[in-house]
RNA sequence: GGGCGCGUAGCUCAGGGGGAGAGCGCUUGCUUGACACGCAAGAGGUCGGUGGUUCGAAACCACCCGUGCCCACCA
């Protein structure tokens, strides 16, 4: 690449004299999207399967295509990147494979939610016209969320972006269905599932969120029929009832040898029903009398199998009561359980109603309570599945990160039950079955066959389509080409890592598991890594309807009050909703930028704790963008100094603080891959932050301030070249978090390559390594942390120099001081440094001591005695107060004896200088009281 | 009913057997030759409670209190 190209698509070279000279912030605006564009112009997120390189392939959960980015996919994909810019960069033919989720259920809602505005349902449009909508919607807005990841920096291949409904993958869907079905692991039979009347379809178990409701528990008299006497059943739902079939009892229950083998009358229906004994039922709860509704609770389901009972439907596909349900039929189920319940009290059926919490199913899509349902669907046989993906992560072939969600894979895994795959909707994967009619005869065939093998009459094809999770098991070999033989997915299955929130754990990975371990023969990647999920400040769960939720978008980009309002309007959010936005911000957000949001996302992400986001936070880090912009723009001048490229450092002649940040480097360096390894992105984070705000900034660019107006002109170059070296080096680290404007700086620094995104990831040099230096350094910084703190307590301000008399009391503080002199004049802001083992100490000071040290600052006329007396037993007390703790422990036999030598030898140290600080403070102490009293 | 997690500075959180940390907020001083989106100096915590293990516990264990989540067919 040539510097032409560098120069059309990304940023000049050189700095504009502008932009240097304007006394202005960091402005994302412009920077991301041109080196967005400027990377993918030169396809720089591409993976070459053919390169030599380790694979390091990385498969996104796929969005639903027809969604927008919310945060929790900022902090999902965040991670993501992180992960394959580091790959890519440490050298791994890294692949991050794109691609979105047909989303059937959720999308079909979508589309006839459209539909009905225009007063129309998709029956009255029929199936072909109404999918053909779905593509048109799908082709309209299914660009979006893809966008809208490009906007927070995803580096993803995106040329080999996949659609669950693609050909290829559609294929794939329709070969695994063949084979499961061929190996007798799918069938399709008479079970009870969960039906949701608003979606006319069946749902996995799953699919059913559970939420704990106030209800009632109504307790209902069925008279014997023949003799006197009753059985009191109680239930939850009274509606049911009119589909009874049968009242069971315990076997152990004593009053089963009176009443099993009789037969009640089923109040209102008026039909004989028989007393079974069955044991499961609870003899604690209720009455211990249970009424059976085969077709309506998957208990009594099977325990009608057991006592071959009749199943009766009363409760149709849309909610409303069957003709099964006698004078209630056609009555939506509600409204039957609230005058059924009516008549029951009315004709003295109604023995008492109590106050029952317990949990309702409902559907996850649409949150209507959904109906248990005898229901002829297709289902995959699990257990088979399961073992193999168990004994995958219980011998560590499989890693799950944090591990203690390993417990709740196996719990889930191992108490497995079959999945309802078929789903009565249109959009999407049909399901590869034909029926004759006439001849019963069933069909599974990857193509259509012409006609019934048996009596070759015409087929019907199955007309349900399968849940849209079942694509989305096969996702990483899917996309990278099964069933065919592909390059591709020899180079990268089984993927390296999976990075994904625990709500889609059994969903998603665990399906994948087990269709990887099955189709693959290999598991579909190493490492799961599982994040939390966002909250806001308050550890709430973020919902328009709340008014909490923050925009991705308006994060990146800023946003005015109205466009915040605008998103909590579309859901109808409450008014208090709206309020709350207005006063929480008022004048909306201002341009953050996508590198202070995937920092911001990065520093929470916790090792599986949610993250707590906050709008405060991500002003911080945008902070933390213009530090960086800012040291950027202090050391461009000294760019273009002829100093050449960079120079090694080992080969410069290096002082204190060279040595110093060079050894800090190589510690950051380690740490952040270390961080990395270990999927501890905060940690990274904060390191980095760390690192290059309070050490590079803080004290390498102060101390490297007075060197480059030295008259030595090889130190003054030391120091150009080393201020270069360090950052260039700190904004390969933080690439992975901060893509955009490590490469806007980058791109001015000295440089090899075309984007930073190549750039090697650092390494550290042993040879840089000083431990000596970082010693030092730690006493420069004590001293001049005390000398500003004088200066703090008797308001000195910036312009008034100061003298400094530092009483040493060895050759080697002496030969530290000497390496530091100039660095603490300037840093301490000195008029004057005298030190050594015989000077004279002043004798009205301001003092302090730091390891053996005696700082005095001789200022007569500024210092109050009475205010230093104050400061002097302060910092006496806090002496005192750590020597206190010390003596017990070093008093104390058994820690001399037991605790290991180095610690003892250490807390001896730490005794022996706290001493020495102690008799120097008390002196200096006692000087000053001396003054006070004459 | 089972399972998992959390309780550390005013707020949000990191840490983790041997000197209590960060960001934000707060106080004070500063138009310091990159940065007021800043610099400097501070204040602020018996690390939820009780007991145990240990020479030593904020950390490990038990119980308790508070709090959040997941799973589950008590009708």
């Amino acid at each position: 690449m040539t510097d032409t190209h560098e120069r059309e698509a990304g940023r000049p070279a050189e700095m504009p004299e502008a932009d240097l000279a304007a006394k202005q912030g960091y402005d994302p605006q412009g920077v991301e999207e041109r080196w967005y564009r400027f990377w993918e112009e030169h396809q720089l997120f591409h993976a070459d399967e053919t390169s030599a390189a380790h694979p390091y392939c990385i498969v996104i959960p796929p969005p639903n295509v027809t969604g927008s980015l919310h945060m929790g996919h900022a902090l999902n994909n965040t991670l993501q990147d992180i992960l394959i810019r580091w790959h890519r960069m440490a050298g791994d033919s890294a692949l991050w494979m794109p691609g979105t989720d047909h989303a059937g259920i959720a999308t079909q809602n979508v589309v006839e939610r459209q539909l009905r505005q225009e007063g129309l349902t998709r029956d009255q449009v029929g199936r072909e016209a109404f999918v053909e909508r779905v593509w048109k919607w799908k082709r309209e807005s299914g660009g979006t969320i893809t966008r809208q990841l490009k906007v927070l920096g995803a580096s993803c291949d995106w040329a080999r972006e996949r659609f669950t409904l693609d050909p290829g993958l559609s294929n794939a869907v329709k070969e695994v269905f063949c084979q499961l079905y061929e190996a007798g692991l799918i069938y399709r039979g008479d079970y009870i599932i969960n039906w949701c009347p608003r979606c006319q379809t069946a749902l996995s178990d799953l699919e059913v969120e559970h939420h704990e409701q106030d209800g009632k528990l109504w307790h209902i008299r069925y008279s014997l029929a023949a003799g006197a006497g009753e059985v009191v059943v109680a239930t939850t739902r009274p509606e049911t009832m009119l589909g009874d079939t049968a009242v069971a009892i315990h076997p152990d229950d004593p009053r089963c040898r009176d009443l099993v083998g009789r037969m009640v009358i089923l109040p209102v229906m008026n039909r004989e029903i028989p007393i079974v004994a069955d044991s499961y039922v609870d003899r604690e709860f209720g009455t211990g009398f249970v009424k059976v509704t085969p077709a309506h609770d998957p208990k009594d389901f099977e325990c009608g199998l057991r006592h071959q009972l009749p199943q009766v439907k009363v409760i149709a596909d849309d909610g409303r009561m069957t003709e099964q349900a006698g004078a209630y039929a056609g009555q939506d189920r509600f409204a039957c359980r609230k005058s059924l319940v009516q008549q029951l009290e009315r004709e003295g059926y109604l023995e008492k109603i109590e106050n029952h919490r317990h949990a309702v199913g409902h559907c996850y899509r649409c949150q209507t309570v959904v109906e248990p349902s005898l229901s002829r669907q297709w289902f995959v046989r699990m257990a088979p599945l399961a073992e193999p993906a168990i004994r995958a992560v219980e011998e560590g072939r499989i890693r799950i990160i944090p591990a203690q969600w390993e417990k709740t894979y196996f719990e889930w895994m191992r108490n497995i039950r079959d999945w309802c795959i078929s789903r009565q909707i249109w959009w999407g994967h049909r399901i590869p079955a034909w029926y004759c009619d006439p001849c019963g005869e069933t069909v599974v065939a990857r193509t259509a066959p012409a006609g019934c093998p048996k009596c070759g009459r015409p087929l019907r094809q199955e007309t349900d389509v399968l849940d849209t999770w079942f694509s989305s098991g096969l996702w990483p070999f899917s996309t990278l080409g099964w069933p065919e033989k592909t390059s591709a997915l020899a180079k990268y299955y089984p993927t390296a890592c999976l990075v994904t929130g625990f709500d889609i754990l059994f969903f998603w990975v665990a399906r994948m598991i087990m269709m990887g371990l099955r189709f693959m023969g290999d598991v579909p990647f190493r490492d799961v890594v599982i994040h939390g999920l966002i909250r806001d400040e308050q550890g709430d769960k973020m919902s328009k309807t709340r008014g909490n939720v923050i925009d991705p978008l308006h994060v990146i980009n800023g946003a005015s009050l109205d466009d915040l309002l605008a998103g909590a309007r579309t859901v109808n959010a409450p008014p208090g909703a709206l309020e709350s936005l207005r006063r929480q911000y008022p004048e909306g957000f201002p341009r953050f930028g996508a590198d202070a949001l995937r920092f911001t996302l990065t520093a929470l992400a916790g090792q599986g704790s949610d993250v707590k986001l906050s709008v405060k936070r991500i002003e911080g880090y945008r902070h933390f963008c213009n530090k960086l912009w800012n040291a950027y723009r202090f050391l461009a001048p000294h760019l273009a100094a002829g100093d050449g490229a960079e120079s090694r450092p080992a080969a410069l002649p290096l002082t204190l603080a060279d040595r110093w940040i060079l050894s800090r480097l190589n510690a950051v360096i380690t740490g952040v891959t270390e961080a990395f390894r270990a999927y501890r992105f905060n940690d990274a984070a904060s390191l980095l932050y760390q690192f290059l705000w309070h050490e590079y900034c803080d004290w390498y660019l102060e101390i490297v301030k007075t060197r480059l107006n030295s008259d030595d002109a090889a130190d003054q170059r030391t120091a150009r070249l080393l201020l270069t070296y360090v950052l260039e080096r700190s904004l390969r680290l933080l690439h992975p978090i901060m893509p955009f404007i490590t490469e806007e700086i980058w791109q001015c620094l000295p440089h090899e390559g075309a984007s930073i995104l190549l750039a090697p990831w650092p390494q550290m040099d042993p040879a840089l390594d000083a431990p000596e230096a970082v010693e030092t350094m730690d006493l420069l910084m004590e001293i001049t942390r005390e000398v500003r703190n004088i200066r703090s307590t008797y308001n000195i301000g910036p312009a008034q120099r100061v003298p400094l008399v530092i009483h040493t009391t060895t050759a080697a503080q002496d030969a530290e001081l000497t390496a530091c002199r100039g660095y603490l004049a300037s840093l301490a802001r000195l008029s004057q440094l005298t030190f050594g083992q015989g000077v004279t100490k002043p004798d009205l000071s301001a003092t302090a001591v730091v390891r053996g040290v005696e700082a005095h600052v001789p200022l007569a006329d500024v210092i109050n005695l009475a205010e230093e007396r104050e400061r002097l037993r302060k910092d006496l007390a806090k002496v005192e107060a750590q020597l206190e703790r010390i003596g017990k422990k070093l008093d104390n036999a058994d820690f001399l004896a037991k605790a290991p030598a180095a610690v003892v030898e250490g807390e001896r140290a730490k005794q022996a200088e706290l001493v020495d600080a102690r008799t120097k403070l008390a002196a200096r102490l006692a000087h000053i009281e001396a003054f006070l009293r004459r």
